[in-house]
DNA sequence: TTGCCTATAGCAAACGTTTCCAGTTAAGAG
DNA sequence: CTCTTAACTGGAAACGTTTGCTATAGGCAA
């Protein structure tokens, strides 16, 4: 009969260990561990050996001593605001990848928009003894926000995201920039009332939106609307309930921005229920490309900018913070992109 | 002079360990083990003890030694076959929450379609000692497939996946039943020339398809024509491709269904060409209800499957898994849902 | 030949927990 | 009053690695 072969006196359940490697290989532990890591005080000889009868019995190094011995765990922690914003599907993705390419895993833990969660996720990455943290804070004013970014011996990284006075590195999106293209623009085009659905402001893409939603009205020398400013909320409801508000207003928007995902929702949302066509009754822009309007709505004009590169430089200013550089911080262009959704409204 | 306070006389930079937690509450290592993870045989004096000590310093267990010395990770894999189709992050994230609910993190892992990748993927996961492994796989006839499946000493859910012979769980759509409605109401409107592209047949759920729709042919007693299919690739360039030799042919599908994600792709930008539009001159059916056609175009008709609700049955399926419970198989229900994209065409 | 240096190998002590086992105390039973 | 038992507590050995230190051998210069 097929005996459950446990040819070295262990159950068959039993991984294979560096121990087992050793006795079979004759060796001492220590230079099995040289040996199968790259150590230079090892002869020829010696490495074929091991590496031989390492790869004989399937050797696989169990990953969590050498991360309790080593004080390294080669694991990355993402906290995502709200993984519900299909950019951060897009972002989280191509920083697994870069972080991938250089020996890093990932684990990404989602806040849901919560500030609670948010700090019960920094404590469970710090447990789990995470090499770096890229975050994408709910808020710039939680009051967990110094213990959380200052508290871990590990480097930080923000994701469009300021924090006065803590040692991180961040990369940040130059909104402003975009923002004000695009405002010039609708103003150029004889457009007075602009309106603007975005979340509070709170966190930096607002504030920075707003620095160039103004400046675009100041360099124009043309006074802008107070009232046609809707900031407050990130999420659809938000968008929904306050776009319905300033499509009421009279005079009515020519033009109406939104401030990233839920706001698109909300406002297009709003759009429909008024009969209203995006680049006819009403200029729209979104004030970010989200990934799925490449494929059925490509005739929303954007302020864009290169998601995946966002999440790229994440991934290598965390890895220069691993290798002991200073913090430092990463900027990334925006840029106007016109399509039909700008048009008409006026 | 603010000095470095080192107040229990090591560096500030170490971290707090149950080794002073238990010299400044002054009891044994042992006790403050058991009394932060609740043993029973443990006094109330001494657990409140402890616990105000543990808070006093600020003591954050280490995840590593816990589960080096308990063999417990408290991860879990996921192997995802190719990030880029939307759905999987729809899938994951329910996923990541059920099991943070349940205590436990996940790493998520992208293949990027490449049977390599998918490999390498599995070793690094084994390496971390996760708990258990939740997969899409690259395909079903894998050369490492039975090593990677039969070898891991831990629980494994397969995401739409049939592998014969090993011992894993499973979460099935039941894609037939969906076609095979959609395809029936095809019919009946009289389509005749239906086309169909999608992945290749080395994966559930172009078989399962498959089946859906020549079964529909039979029930109704109507030939279908096997060059009307196009079943090879995911991807949209092979979408496309395909489908521009199937707007060639003649007489013209009236019908197309697109398999996945990228086949929607491929296959829009081929009508766009064309200048066909959808419910119009051709009548359209994704066989996915993909996240962002809820956002802007309403009027797709899908077979839909309800996502969330996978990823929610995966996390559960692993968790039995790793209670002890057998593996076992989940089927998922699918459902035709008919909007404007299907008329036309006739 | 002697002494020193270099290259390599082995031993054993960590890393921070959990958990088995044995010991102590106090309470309750006989 | 003694014995048994229950309820805790402490000591120490694991878990599977890495790594500092020591030992050995051989080579080479003096």
């Amino acid at each position: 009969m097929p005996s459950e072969k446990s040819e070295n006196g262990r159950s068959v359940n039993q991984r294979v260990t560096i121990r087992e490697v050793a006795a079979k290989a004759e060796v001492a532990l220590s230079s099995v561990s040289r040996a199968l890591s790259g150590h230079p005080d090892v002869s020829d000889e010696m490495r074929k050996r091991v590496k031989d009868v390492a790869d004989e019995l399937g050797y696989e190094p169990n990953l969590v001593a050498q991360s309790l011995r080593s004080g390294v765990t080669r694991t990355i922690g993402f906290v995502v605001r709200d993984i519900n914003n299909p950019m951060f599907a897009l972002l989280a993705r191509s920083c697994e990848h870069e972080l991938r390419r250089n020996g890093y895993s990932m684990i990404l833990v989602n806040s849901d928009g919560n500030i609670e969660n948010e700090n019960r996720n920094f404590s469970l990455l710090r447990r789990r003894r995470v090499d770096g943290i890229i975050a994408s804070l709910v808020s710039e004013d939680s009051p967990y926000l110094r213990k959380n970014l200052a508290g871990p011996r590990c480097p930080i990284v923000l994701l469009d995201r300021e924090v006065k006075g803590v040692n991180a590195s961040a990369v940040l999106a130059d909104h402003a920039a975009g923002v004000h293209e695009a405002v010039t623009h609708l103003l150029k085009a004889g457009h007075r009332e602009i309106a603007f659905v975005t979340g509070s402001n709170n966190v930096y893409p607002t504030r920075n939106r707003l620095q160039g939603f103004t400046k675009a009205f100041e360099d124009a020398k043309i006074k802008m609307h107070p009232d046609l400013m809707a900031i407050g909320g990130f999420d659809a409801e938000y968008a929904l309930s306050h776009a319905r508000i300033l499509l009421h207003r009279s005079p009515a928007p020519t033009a109406i921005l939104a401030g990233g995902h839920g706001a698109l929702m909300g406002i297009s949302r709003a759009l429909k229920e008024k009969n209203l066509t995006m680049g006819k009754e009403i200029a729209f822009i979104a004030l970010d490309q989200l990934p799925y309007l490449e494929v059925f709505s490509d005739n929303i004009s954007t302020v864009y900018r290169d998601t995946e590169a966002i999440g790229r430089e994440a991934a290598r200013l965390i890895l220069e913070g691993i290798e002991g550089e200073k913090p430092r911080v990463s900027l990334i262009e925006t840029q106007f992109i016109e399509r039909a959704s700008s048009q008409g409204g006026i």
